[in-house]
RNA sequence: GGAGAGAUGGCUGAGUGGUCGAAAGCGGCGGUCUUGAAAACCGUUGUCCCUCUCGCGAGGGACCGUGGGUUCGAAUCCCACUCUCUCCGCCA
């Protein structure tokens, strides 16, 4: 949610920036709504002021005739009020709707583009494997070594599903629990959360009414499957006011993620890259009101996800995400793309992403500053695992020419010591 | 799933038609006292919106789970919903 404030005073801001994302939105309604609005409530908060003071006449020693009188006065009153109210109501859930559905601008540094051609790569780690073999990608690795069944996954719960099973599974639980012991030491609180909510929890992340169409429903209970576990981190604290001391809030939530992939048809079908569900490790920092702060933990955020992959010895590479690469409410984002070699280059596996105040205007998460004010405070979250995504990365980049897989040093107390698949 | 109880400010908790944004206690903040701290005492302390003002601020409205209704007037009466708790049943 935007600053209705700062729209008024700047909407050219807010306009550039919803074209600069491709979002098409009339802000110019928007204003205009909010006029009527104000005139509307202004006029309803007078009347209702003349009330009350009529109102109180009603105690005080009257006859009956003028009793009778004046209430038949009042009543009339009242009921037009009533009127006037129910006006001001629709006119603000109306505003309520449409501020929704209005983009955060982005910083002004982010490069300016309409699609993934115009993200701008910052830089490479790593080396990307070399074989001197014929290498496989990760579907025959996995079917050589039974690590997963996607056949039988689709025949029971349809497209884009999968079984894992054997070191399939044990290799990814290894991953999860490294990513959470690595963030554990770095200061955040590991979380296992509900994974479906209620809307309320969807609208306060900004995953709704936006995006709506990614999310599978519970229609029965009007419930809702996360995409991941930013939302229920984000919504931990919503209505909240949160004490300053103990900012930054660093979370990191292990859950299953749900993404229903619509839109997307025919795109990344073969394999394990584009699923409907899959496990994933999720940074979330919340933090003060400032700039500055949101940008150097965005940076924590950034290196966290860098530090684990680079210590899996995976080949990658940093993107600057372009404007039209946004989602609505992100002002900074950068994605990690890690070498699949079964891709012949680089798979995005990691989205690290700024909000400013975005997420906790909706969600109504506050704090109270130094100078007693309660201000929403700023939101960022980042990857740090998700699998199968990841695993793919990590068995075509380690396969030998032998055959097996070799499983990366830091994972290996993971796998009960086993060094190779 | 069945039966019952309840939802009030940061927390506990009073309030059953006007003088209630709401007692009291706790907590928080400021002060007195003290070498310092504790204790004690005094004071202060909700959120949102609108209007005016460059600003400090001033004025007004709303908010007692949510939505509706009755009434000149609702925390208080009525209806619906949601949630929480207790007991029973079922269950990983």
């Amino acid at each position: 949610m935007i600053d209705i404030r700062l729209l008024r005073e700047n909407p050219d801001y807010f306009k550039e920036g919803a074209k600069k994302k491709g979002f098409d939105v009339d802000i110019d309604a928007v204003l205009e709504l909010d006029a009527k609005r104000r005139a509307v409530q202004a006029s309803v908060d007078r009347r209702k002021k003349e009330l009350q003071d009529k109102s109180k006449r009603m105690k005080g020693p009257l006859s009956d005739d003028e009793r009778r009188a004046l209430q038949s006065e009042l009543k009339s009153f009242s009921r037009a009020i009533k009127d006037d109210e129910a006006k001001l109501r629709e006119l603000e859930e109306e505003l309520k709707e449409k501020l929704l559905y209005i983009p955060n601008p982005p910083m002004d540094d982010v490069p300016v583009g309409s699609d993934e051609s115009d993200n701008v790569e910052l830089r490479r780690e790593g080396k990307p494997p070399e074989f001197d073999f014929e290498p496989l990608d990760h579907l025959d690795l996995g079917l050589k070594h039974g690590l997963f069944d996607i056949e039988r996954g689709v025949k029971v719960a349809g497209s884009r599903s999968y079984y894992l099973k054997g070191y399939g599974l044990m290799l990814e639980n290894a991953l999860m629990r490294y990513a959470i012991d690595v963030l554990m030491e770095r200061g955040f609180t590991p979380f296992s959360t509900p994974v479906i909510v209620k809307e309320d929890a969807m609208i306060g992340s900004g995953y709704f009414p936006v995006g709506r169409e990614e999310a599978y429903a519970i229609e029965k209970d009007d419930l809702y499957l996360i995409g991941t576990s930013e939302v229920t981190l984000v919504s931990y604290h919503m209505g909240e006011i949160l004490n300053e001391e103990d900012l930054p809030l660093r979370y990191a939530g292990y859950t299953t993620c749900f993404r229903r992939e619509a839109g997307s048809y025919g795109k990344d079908v073969r394999g394990l890259y584009r699923v409907h569900q899959f496990q994933k490790v999720e940074q979330v920092i919340i933090c003060r009101n400032d700039e500055k702060e949101m940008l150097k933990y965005h940076n924590e955020l950034l290196s966290n996800a860098e530090y684990i992959i680079k210590s899996l010895g995976l080949h990658y590479r940093v993107v600057e995400v372009c404007t039209g690469e946004m989602g609505l409410g992100q002002v900074k984002k950068h994605d990690i793309e890690c070498y699949m070699p079964g891709r012949g280059g680089f798979g995005e596996t990691h989205s690290c992403s700024s909000f400013r105040d975005f997420q906790a205007r909706r969600a109504r998460i506050r704090y109270k500053n130094s100078s007693g004010k309660n201000v929403y405070p700023y939101t960022l979250n980042n990857t740090a695992v998700a699998s199968p995504r990841l695993l793919i990365a990590i068995i075509e980049s380690y396969q030998t020419k032998d055959g097996s897989i070799k499983i990366p040093d830091v994972l290996v107390p993971y796998m009960n010591g086993l060094k190779k698949i």
